[in-house]
DNA sequence: ACAAAAGTGTTCCCAATACACCCATGG
DNA sequence: CCATGGGTGTATTGGGAACACTTTTGT
Protein backbone atom coordinates (compact mmCIF):
# COMPACT_ATOMS: atom_id res chain seq x y z
CA UNK A 1 0.00 0.00 0.00
CA UNK A 2 1.27 3.22 -0.75
CA UNK A 3 0.10 7.05 -0.74
CA UNK A 4 0.20 9.37 -3.27
CA UNK A 5 0.29 12.99 -2.92
CA UNK A 6 0.10 16.66 -5.20
CA UNK A 7 3.67 18.06 -4.04
CA UNK A 8 6.15 16.29 -2.55
CA UNK A 9 6.62 16.40 1.33
CA UNK A 10 8.71 16.44 4.04
CA UNK A 11 9.06 13.12 6.09
CA UNK A 12 8.27 14.30 9.81
CA UNK A 13 10.06 12.75 13.19
CA UNK A 14 10.78 13.11 16.61
CA UNK A 15 13.58 12.99 18.37
CA UNK A 16 13.82 12.51 21.94
CA UNK A 17 16.43 14.00 24.07
CA UNK A 18 16.29 12.42 27.79
CA UNK A 19 17.84 13.05 30.89
CA UNK A 20 18.41 11.33 33.69
CA UNK A 21 20.97 10.92 36.54
CA UNK A 22 23.52 8.27 36.63
CA UNK A 23 25.96 7.99 39.57
CA UNK A 24 25.07 11.45 40.54
CA UNK A 25 26.25 12.38 36.83
CA UNK A 26 23.53 13.86 34.70
CA UNK A 27 23.02 11.46 31.42
CA UNK A 28 21.34 11.35 28.37
CA UNK A 29 20.26 8.66 26.96
CA UNK A 30 21.70 7.22 23.34
CA UNK A 31 21.06 4.64 20.93
CA UNK A 32 23.83 3.14 18.91
CA UNK A 33 21.95 2.99 15.22
CA UNK A 34 21.15 -0.33 13.59
CA UNK A 35 20.72 0.66 10.52
CA UNK A 36 22.29 3.22 7.38
CA UNK A 37 22.44 5.74 7.60
CA UNK A 38 24.95 6.59 10.37
CA UNK A 39 25.07 2.27 11.22
CA UNK A 40 26.86 2.06 14.44
CA UNK A 41 26.66 5.48 15.14
CA UNK A 42 25.12 7.37 18.40
CA UNK A 43 22.01 9.10 18.06
CA UNK A 44 19.33 10.16 19.68
CA UNK A 45 16.05 8.01 19.87
CA UNK A 46 13.48 9.06 17.53
CA UNK A 47 12.07 7.93 14.49
CA UNK A 48 8.71 8.59 12.15
CA UNK A 49 5.12 9.96 13.05
CA UNK A 50 2.20 8.24 12.19
CA UNK A 51 -0.22 9.87 10.46
CA UNK A 52 -2.77 9.42 13.45
CA UNK A 53 -0.75 9.90 16.46
CA UNK A 54 0.62 13.12 18.26
CA UNK A 55 4.01 14.11 17.86
CA UNK A 56 3.92 13.26 21.77
CA UNK A 57 2.60 10.33 21.60
CA UNK A 58 5.36 9.10 18.78
CA UNK A 59 7.92 10.27 20.44
CA UNK A 60 6.72 8.30 23.64
CA UNK A 61 6.38 5.50 21.61
CA UNK A 62 9.71 5.49 19.83
CA UNK A 63 11.05 6.05 23.26
CA UNK A 64 9.74 2.85 24.57
CA UNK A 65 10.07 0.63 21.51
CA UNK A 66 14.26 1.66 21.66
CA UNK A 67 14.73 1.84 24.86
CA UNK A 68 12.11 0.72 26.68
CA UNK A 69 12.37 3.74 28.88
CA UNK A 70 8.46 5.38 29.51
CA UNK A 71 6.52 7.46 31.71
CA UNK A 72 8.49 10.23 31.80
CA UNK A 73 8.43 14.12 32.09
CA UNK A 74 8.42 14.96 28.30
CA UNK A 75 7.74 18.67 26.32
CA UNK A 76 8.35 20.11 23.32
CA UNK A 77 11.81 21.57 22.37
CA UNK A 78 12.43 22.97 19.23
CA UNK A 79 11.71 21.54 15.45
CA UNK A 80 14.51 20.97 13.30
CA UNK A 81 14.84 21.62 9.87
CA UNK A 82 17.76 22.25 7.90
CA UNK A 83 17.86 21.56 4.07
CA UNK A 84 20.73 18.50 4.15
CA UNK A 85 19.98 17.74 7.96
CA UNK A 86 19.52 14.04 6.72
CA UNK A 87 21.36 13.00 3.77
CA UNK A 88 18.24 10.24 2.57
CA UNK A 89 15.47 13.03 1.83
CA UNK A 90 13.97 16.06 3.28
CA UNK A 91 13.17 15.52 7.11
CA UNK A 92 11.93 17.57 9.35
CA UNK A 93 12.05 16.43 13.10
CA UNK A 94 10.75 17.30 16.32
CA UNK A 95 12.82 17.45 18.36
CA UNK A 96 11.10 16.78 22.32
CA UNK A 97 13.11 17.03 25.73
CA UNK A 98 12.56 14.65 28.66
CA UNK A 99 13.85 14.10 32.48
CA UNK A 100 13.43 10.54 33.95
CA UNK A 101 13.78 9.55 37.14
CA UNK A 102 15.48 6.43 38.05
CA UNK A 103 18.14 5.61 35.80
CA UNK A 104 18.86 2.30 37.62
CA UNK A 105 16.56 0.08 36.10
CA UNK A 106 18.55 0.29 32.59
CA UNK A 107 17.45 0.82 29.61
CA UNK A 108 17.21 -1.71 27.03
CA UNK A 109 17.96 -1.97 23.20
CA UNK A 110 15.35 -2.31 21.15
CA UNK A 111 13.88 -1.52 17.43
CA UNK A 112 16.22 0.15 14.96
CA UNK A 113 18.96 -0.04 18.40
CA UNK A 114 21.74 -1.91 18.51
CA UNK A 115 22.54 -1.00 21.48
CA UNK A 116 21.15 1.76 24.31
CA UNK A 117 23.09 3.39 27.50
CA UNK A 118 22.93 6.59 29.25
CA UNK A 119 26.00 8.71 28.57
CA UNK A 120 27.68 11.62 30.25
CA UNK A 121 26.57 15.09 29.04
CA UNK A 122 30.26 15.93 29.53
CA UNK A 123 31.83 13.01 27.78
CA UNK A 124 29.18 12.79 25.00
CA UNK A 125 30.09 10.65 21.53
CA UNK A 126 30.17 12.25 18.32
CA UNK A 127 26.20 12.10 17.40
CA UNK A 128 24.80 11.19 13.94
CA UNK A 129 22.93 13.64 11.67
CA UNK A 130 22.73 17.16 13.65
CA UNK A 131 21.95 15.32 16.74
CA UNK A 132 24.52 17.18 18.79
CA UNK A 133 22.95 20.61 17.18
CA UNK A 134 19.81 19.14 19.11
CA UNK A 135 21.08 17.89 22.28
CA UNK A 136 23.28 21.07 22.97
CA UNK A 137 19.89 22.94 22.18
CA UNK A 138 18.01 20.16 25.15
CA UNK A 139 20.74 21.02 27.21
CA UNK A 140 20.27 24.88 27.26
CA UNK A 141 16.78 24.76 27.41
CA UNK A 142 17.38 22.82 30.37
CA UNK A 143 20.01 24.73 31.77
CA UNK A 144 17.55 27.78 31.97
CA UNK A 145 14.06 26.25 32.36
CA UNK A 146 15.28 24.55 35.37
CA UNK A 147 16.15 28.20 37.28
CA UNK A 148 12.27 29.49 36.74
CA UNK A 149 10.39 25.91 37.18
CA UNK A 150 10.48 23.32 39.25
CA UNK A 151 11.39 20.58 36.41
CA UNK A 152 14.58 19.46 38.32
CA UNK A 153 12.26 17.34 40.48
CA UNK A 154 11.61 15.15 37.64
CA UNK A 155 14.97 14.18 37.77
CA UNK A 156 15.12 12.27 41.32
CA UNK A 157 13.38 10.00 43.03
CA UNK A 158 10.38 11.05 44.44
CA UNK A 159 11.59 10.71 48.35
CA UNK A 160 14.80 12.84 48.60
CA UNK A 161 17.12 14.77 51.04
CA UNK A 162 18.25 18.59 50.49
CA UNK A 163 21.73 17.39 49.42
CA UNK A 164 20.59 15.51 46.45
CA UNK A 165 18.65 18.38 45.52
CA UNK A 166 21.30 20.63 45.74
CA UNK A 167 23.60 18.74 44.10
CA UNK A 168 21.43 17.83 41.41
CA UNK A 169 21.30 21.85 40.26
CA UNK A 170 24.90 22.40 40.94
CA UNK A 171 25.20 19.32 38.20
CA UNK A 172 23.10 21.06 35.90
CA UNK A 173 23.80 24.74 36.54
CA UNK A 174 27.35 23.71 36.19
CA UNK A 175 28.36 25.84 39.34
CA UNK A 176 28.73 25.45 42.94
CA UNK A 177 25.81 26.87 45.38
CA UNK A 178 25.71 28.00 48.94
CA UNK A 179 24.19 25.08 51.30
CA UNK A 180 22.55 27.31 53.67
CA UNK A 181 21.42 29.89 51.32
CA UNK A 182 19.81 27.26 49.09
CA UNK A 183 18.08 25.78 51.32
CA UNK A 184 16.62 29.00 53.03
CA UNK A 185 15.37 29.81 49.68
CA UNK A 186 13.94 26.09 48.65
CA UNK A 187 12.03 25.80 51.98
CA UNK A 188 10.75 29.19 51.42
CA UNK A 189 9.01 28.76 48.78
CA UNK A 190 7.08 26.04 50.69
CA UNK A 191 6.74 23.42 48.10
CA UNK A 192 8.97 20.69 49.87
CA UNK A 193 6.99 18.15 51.89
CA UNK A 194 9.14 17.24 55.10
CA UNK A 195 8.48 13.66 55.98
CA UNK A 196 9.02 11.75 58.81
CA UNK A 197 11.80 9.74 56.83
CA UNK A 198 15.37 9.41 56.57
CA UNK A 199 17.78 8.07 54.14
CA UNK A 200 20.33 5.66 55.34
CA UNK A 201 23.99 6.33 54.25
CA UNK A 202 27.52 6.02 55.27
CA UNK A 203 27.27 8.85 57.95
CA UNK A 204 24.34 11.28 59.55
CA UNK A 205 21.23 10.64 58.16
CA UNK A 206 19.23 13.22 56.00
CA UNK A 207 15.58 14.19 56.17
CA UNK A 208 13.59 13.15 53.04
CA UNK A 209 11.60 15.47 51.27
CA UNK A 210 8.66 15.41 48.39
CA UNK A 211 7.71 17.92 45.95
CA UNK A 212 4.22 18.91 46.39
CA UNK A 213 3.26 19.31 42.79
CA UNK A 214 -0.53 20.61 43.81
CA UNK A 215 0.72 23.88 45.96
CA UNK A 216 2.94 24.46 43.35
CA UNK A 217 0.24 24.95 40.94
CA UNK A 218 -2.02 26.70 43.73
CA UNK A 219 1.20 29.31 44.24
CA UNK A 220 1.67 29.82 40.50
CA UNK A 221 -1.58 30.62 40.22
CA UNK A 222 -1.18 32.75 42.95
CA UNK A 223 0.99 34.52 41.43
CA UNK A 224 4.72 32.72 42.71
CA UNK A 225 7.30 32.29 39.94
CA UNK A 226 9.53 29.71 41.44
CA UNK A 227 13.59 31.31 41.02
CA UNK A 228 16.42 29.55 41.38
CA UNK B 1 2.89 15.32 -11.15
CA UNK B 2 2.54 13.16 -8.12
CA UNK B 3 4.60 11.95 -5.43
CA UNK B 4 3.95 8.42 -3.86
CA UNK B 5 5.52 7.69 -0.37
CA UNK B 6 5.04 3.63 1.57
CA UNK B 7 3.71 5.43 4.39
CA UNK B 8 1.09 8.53 4.53
CA UNK B 9 2.74 12.11 5.62
CA UNK B 10 1.36 14.46 7.68
CA UNK B 11 1.13 17.58 5.74
CA UNK B 12 3.38 20.33 7.02
CA UNK B 13 2.42 24.09 7.45
CA UNK B 14 3.91 27.08 9.01
CA UNK B 15 1.58 29.58 10.40
CA UNK B 16 2.86 33.18 11.63
CA UNK B 17 1.49 35.26 14.29
CA UNK B 18 3.28 39.01 13.36
CA UNK B 19 2.79 41.64 15.56
CA UNK B 20 3.16 45.51 14.90
CA UNK B 21 1.84 48.55 16.47
CA UNK B 22 -0.78 50.53 15.35
CA UNK B 23 -1.47 53.56 16.65
CA UNK B 24 -0.07 52.83 19.80
CA UNK B 25 -2.29 49.46 20.40
CA UNK B 26 -0.39 46.03 20.15
CA UNK B 27 -1.96 44.43 16.99
CA UNK B 28 -1.49 41.03 14.56
CA UNK B 29 -1.44 40.63 11.22
CA UNK B 30 -4.94 38.79 10.27
CA UNK B 31 -5.68 37.34 7.04
CA UNK B 32 -9.50 36.89 5.92
CA UNK B 33 -9.60 33.33 3.91
CA UNK B 34 -10.29 33.35 0.50
CA UNK B 35 -10.80 29.42 0.46
CA UNK B 36 -12.14 27.02 2.11
CA UNK B 37 -12.20 25.51 4.53
CA UNK B 38 -13.37 28.61 6.91
CA UNK B 39 -13.86 30.83 4.05
CA UNK B 40 -13.75 33.98 4.84
CA UNK B 41 -12.84 33.67 8.42
CA UNK B 42 -10.40 35.68 9.98
CA UNK B 43 -7.00 33.31 10.00
CA UNK B 44 -3.09 33.82 10.73
CA UNK B 45 -1.28 34.09 7.22
CA UNK B 46 0.97 31.01 6.72
CA UNK B 47 0.81 27.88 4.39
CA UNK B 48 2.29 24.50 3.07
CA UNK B 49 6.16 24.03 3.43
CA UNK B 50 8.34 23.12 0.00
CA UNK B 51 10.39 20.41 -0.08
CA UNK B 52 13.39 22.31 -0.76
CA UNK B 53 12.70 25.31 1.77
CA UNK B 54 13.61 25.60 5.63
CA UNK B 55 10.38 26.43 7.73
CA UNK B 56 11.21 30.45 8.25
CA UNK B 57 11.96 30.81 4.42
CA UNK B 58 8.46 28.84 4.14
CA UNK B 59 6.94 31.53 6.99
CA UNK B 60 8.42 34.66 5.19
CA UNK B 61 7.42 33.60 1.21
CA UNK B 62 3.63 33.06 2.78
CA UNK B 63 4.00 36.45 4.51
CA UNK B 64 5.16 38.43 1.43
CA UNK B 65 2.77 36.47 -0.46
CA UNK B 66 -0.20 36.63 1.75
CA UNK B 67 0.58 40.22 3.02
CA UNK B 68 3.36 41.67 1.69
CA UNK B 69 4.65 42.17 4.56
CA UNK B 70 8.93 41.46 5.04
CA UNK B 71 11.82 42.47 6.54
CA UNK B 72 10.95 41.12 9.57
CA UNK B 73 11.98 40.06 13.34
CA UNK B 74 11.41 36.00 12.79
CA UNK B 75 11.16 33.33 15.45
CA UNK B 76 10.39 29.83 15.67
CA UNK B 77 7.52 29.88 18.21
CA UNK B 78 5.80 25.89 18.62
CA UNK B 79 4.66 23.24 16.61
CA UNK B 80 0.94 22.49 16.87
CA UNK B 81 0.20 18.72 16.26
CA UNK B 82 -3.64 18.35 17.30
CA UNK B 83 -4.97 15.56 15.26
CA UNK B 84 -7.75 17.21 14.17
CA UNK B 85 -6.51 20.95 13.58
CA UNK B 86 -7.38 20.55 10.23
CA UNK B 87 -10.75 19.22 8.94
CA UNK B 88 -9.22 18.49 5.69
CA UNK B 89 -6.80 15.87 6.72
CA UNK B 90 -3.65 15.69 9.12
CA UNK B 91 -1.69 19.10 9.00
CA UNK B 92 0.89 19.89 11.41
CA UNK B 93 2.23 23.20 11.50
CA UNK B 94 4.98 24.95 12.53
CA UNK B 95 4.12 28.50 14.16
CA UNK B 96 6.90 31.41 13.87
CA UNK B 97 6.12 34.56 15.54
CA UNK B 98 7.61 37.93 13.77
CA UNK B 99 7.39 41.98 15.04
CA UNK B 100 7.77 44.30 12.35
CA UNK B 101 8.28 48.24 12.79
CA UNK B 102 5.98 51.04 10.96
CA UNK B 103 2.59 49.24 10.88
CA UNK B 104 1.98 52.71 8.71
CA UNK B 105 3.13 51.02 5.51
CA UNK B 106 -0.30 48.98 5.00
CA UNK B 107 -0.29 45.53 4.72
CA UNK B 108 -1.84 44.56 1.00
CA UNK B 109 -4.12 41.45 0.45
CA UNK B 110 -2.29 38.54 -2.15
CA UNK B 111 -3.25 35.14 -2.69
CA UNK B 112 -4.96 32.97 -0.47
CA UNK B 113 -6.33 36.22 1.14
CA UNK B 114 -9.21 38.44 0.55
CA UNK B 115 -8.16 41.04 2.99
CA UNK B 116 -5.50 41.81 5.46
CA UNK B 117 -5.57 43.84 8.30
CA UNK B 118 -3.92 44.70 11.67
CA UNK B 119 -6.16 43.98 14.75
CA UNK B 120 -5.54 44.72 18.10
CA UNK B 121 -5.10 41.86 20.33
CA UNK B 122 -7.45 42.99 22.77
CA UNK B 123 -9.94 42.71 19.84
CA UNK B 124 -9.06 39.83 17.89
CA UNK B 125 -12.27 38.11 15.93
CA UNK B 126 -12.90 34.58 16.02
CA UNK B 127 -10.29 32.70 14.23
CA UNK B 128 -9.92 29.47 11.89
CA UNK B 129 -8.06 26.39 12.87
CA UNK B 130 -6.56 26.39 16.43
CA UNK B 131 -5.40 29.96 15.46
CA UNK B 132 -6.33 31.38 18.59
CA UNK B 133 -4.21 28.53 20.66
CA UNK B 134 -1.10 29.51 18.26
CA UNK B 135 -2.16 33.06 18.92
CA UNK B 136 -1.89 32.48 22.51
CA UNK B 137 0.85 30.91 23.03
CA UNK B 138 2.43 33.59 20.71
CA UNK B 139 1.40 36.40 23.00
CA UNK B 140 2.25 34.71 26.20
CA UNK B 141 6.24 34.31 25.02
CA UNK B 142 6.27 37.70 23.85
CA UNK B 143 4.62 39.00 27.01
CA UNK B 144 8.06 36.42 28.35
CA UNK B 145 10.69 37.31 26.16
CA UNK B 146 10.36 40.94 26.15
CA UNK B 147 11.35 40.68 29.54
CA UNK B 148 14.42 39.21 29.40
CA UNK B 149 15.63 40.34 25.63
CA UNK B 150 15.69 43.24 24.42
CA UNK B 151 13.50 42.30 21.40
CA UNK B 152 11.11 45.13 21.92
CA UNK B 153 13.11 47.48 19.88
CA UNK B 154 12.05 45.27 16.47
CA UNK B 155 8.68 46.70 16.64
CA UNK B 156 9.57 50.30 17.46
CA UNK B 157 11.53 52.69 14.48
CA UNK B 158 14.63 52.94 14.22
CA UNK B 159 14.94 56.29 16.13
CA UNK B 160 12.44 56.61 19.05
CA UNK B 161 12.04 58.08 22.83
CA UNK B 162 12.08 57.05 26.04
CA UNK B 163 8.29 57.37 26.52
CA UNK B 164 7.74 55.39 23.35
CA UNK B 165 9.34 52.63 24.83
CA UNK B 166 8.06 52.43 27.88
CA UNK B 167 4.93 52.53 26.77
CA UNK B 168 5.40 49.92 24.40
CA UNK B 169 6.75 47.70 27.08
CA UNK B 170 3.40 48.53 29.30
CA UNK B 171 1.21 47.88 26.32
CA UNK B 172 3.00 44.40 26.10
CA UNK B 173 3.04 43.94 29.41
CA UNK B 174 -0.42 45.01 30.37
CA UNK B 175 1.09 47.30 33.39
CA UNK B 176 1.93 50.56 33.96
CA UNK B 177 6.08 51.41 34.96
CA UNK B 178 7.23 54.44 36.79
CA UNK B 179 8.67 56.27 34.43
CA UNK B 180 11.50 57.53 36.15
CA UNK B 181 12.51 53.70 36.98
CA UNK B 182 12.42 52.60 33.83
CA UNK B 183 14.46 55.36 32.26
CA UNK B 184 16.90 54.20 34.71
CA UNK B 185 17.22 50.96 34.45
CA UNK B 186 17.26 51.17 30.53
CA UNK B 187 19.93 53.55 30.41
CA UNK B 188 22.17 51.98 32.98
CA UNK B 189 22.30 48.90 30.47
CA UNK B 190 23.83 51.25 27.99
CA UNK B 191 22.72 49.62 24.84
CA UNK B 192 20.86 52.86 24.01
CA UNK B 193 22.35 55.54 22.02
CA UNK B 194 21.24 58.83 22.26
CA UNK B 195 21.10 61.17 19.14
CA UNK B 196 21.40 64.70 19.32
CA UNK B 197 17.84 64.89 17.56
CA UNK B 198 14.49 65.47 19.05
CA UNK B 199 10.91 64.38 18.08
CA UNK B 200 8.87 67.25 16.76
CA UNK B 201 5.46 66.83 18.71
CA UNK B 202 2.77 69.03 20.32
CA UNK B 203 4.80 69.89 23.16
CA UNK B 204 8.40 69.68 24.44
CA UNK B 205 10.55 68.05 22.06
CA UNK B 206 12.13 64.41 23.48
CA UNK B 207 15.59 63.24 22.74
CA UNK B 208 15.94 60.29 20.26
CA UNK B 209 17.82 57.13 20.64
CA UNK B 210 18.35 54.22 19.30
CA UNK B 211 19.10 50.59 19.97
CA UNK B 212 22.64 49.58 19.92
CA UNK B 213 22.46 45.91 18.71
CA UNK B 214 26.42 45.05 18.59
CA UNK B 215 26.85 46.66 21.51
CA UNK B 216 24.41 44.21 23.20
CA UNK B 217 25.31 41.31 21.62
CA UNK B 218 29.10 42.32 23.03
CA UNK B 219 27.20 43.23 26.46
CA UNK B 220 25.76 39.43 25.76
CA UNK B 221 28.99 37.96 25.47
CA UNK B 222 30.32 39.53 28.66
CA UNK B 223 27.30 37.91 30.73
CA UNK B 224 24.86 40.59 30.68
CA UNK B 225 21.73 39.23 31.22
CA UNK B 226 18.96 41.99 29.94
CA UNK B 227 16.08 42.61 32.87
CA UNK B 228 13.00 44.25 32.29
C1' DA C 1 -0.43 81.85 30.34
C1' DC C 2 -1.42 77.35 30.30
C1' DA C 3 -1.59 72.62 28.87
C1' DA C 4 1.07 68.66 27.93
C1' DA C 5 4.84 65.88 27.85
C1' DA C 6 10.05 65.65 29.10
C1' DG C 7 13.16 65.07 32.34
C1' DT C 8 15.44 64.25 36.87
C1' DG C 9 17.25 61.96 42.64
C1' DT C 10 16.55 60.13 46.96
C1' DT C 11 14.91 57.03 50.40
C1' DC C 12 13.49 52.63 51.86
C1' DC C 13 13.33 47.87 52.02
C1' DC C 14 13.88 43.32 50.82
C1' DA C 15 16.27 39.68 48.90
C1' DA C 16 20.74 37.80 47.50
C1' DT C 17 25.21 36.89 49.19
C1' DA C 18 28.98 35.74 52.03
C1' DC C 19 30.46 33.27 55.69
C1' DA C 20 31.82 29.07 59.99
C1' DC C 21 30.64 26.09 63.29
C1' DC C 22 28.24 22.20 65.85
C1' DC C 23 25.67 17.73 65.32
C1' DA C 24 24.57 12.97 64.41
C1' DT C 25 25.88 8.67 62.68
C1' DG C 26 28.55 4.64 61.02
C1' DG C 27 32.65 2.44 60.86
C1' DC D 1 37.22 8.54 68.25
C1' DC D 2 37.22 10.17 63.95
C1' DA D 3 35.65 10.91 59.36
C1' DT D 4 31.79 12.22 56.79
C1' DG D 5 27.99 14.50 55.51
C1' DG D 6 23.71 16.99 57.92
C1' DG D 7 22.12 20.91 59.61
C1' DT D 8 21.76 25.87 61.19
C1' DG D 9 21.92 32.06 61.70
C1' DT D 10 23.62 36.63 60.97
C1' DA D 11 25.55 40.71 58.96
C1' DT D 12 26.21 43.18 54.76
C1' DT D 13 25.04 44.99 50.52
C1' DG D 14 23.08 46.02 46.11
C1' DG D 15 19.13 46.48 43.34
C1' DG D 16 14.08 47.20 42.87
C1' DA D 17 10.25 50.01 44.13
C1' DA D 18 7.99 54.07 45.66
C1' DC D 19 7.57 58.70 45.16
C1' DA D 20 6.85 64.72 43.16
C1' DC D 21 8.42 68.50 41.21
C1' DT D 22 10.73 71.50 37.56
C1' DT D 23 11.56 72.32 32.59
C1' DT D 24 10.50 72.96 27.93
C1' DT D 25 7.66 73.82 24.12
C1' DG D 26 3.53 74.62 21.27
C1' DT D 27 -0.78 76.76 21.08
Amino acid sequence: MSHTYKYPRPALTVDCVVFGLLEDQLSVLLIQRAADPYRDKFALPGGFVGIDETLEAAARRELAEETNVCDLYLEQLYTFDALQRDPRERIISVAYYGLVRQVNHQPAAGSDARAVAWHRVDQLPALAFDHRAIFDTAYQRLQAKVQYQPIGFELLPRKFTLTQIQSLYETILGRELDKRNFRKKLLAMDLLEPLEEFSRGAHRAARLYRFNRSRYRLLVKQGLHFEL
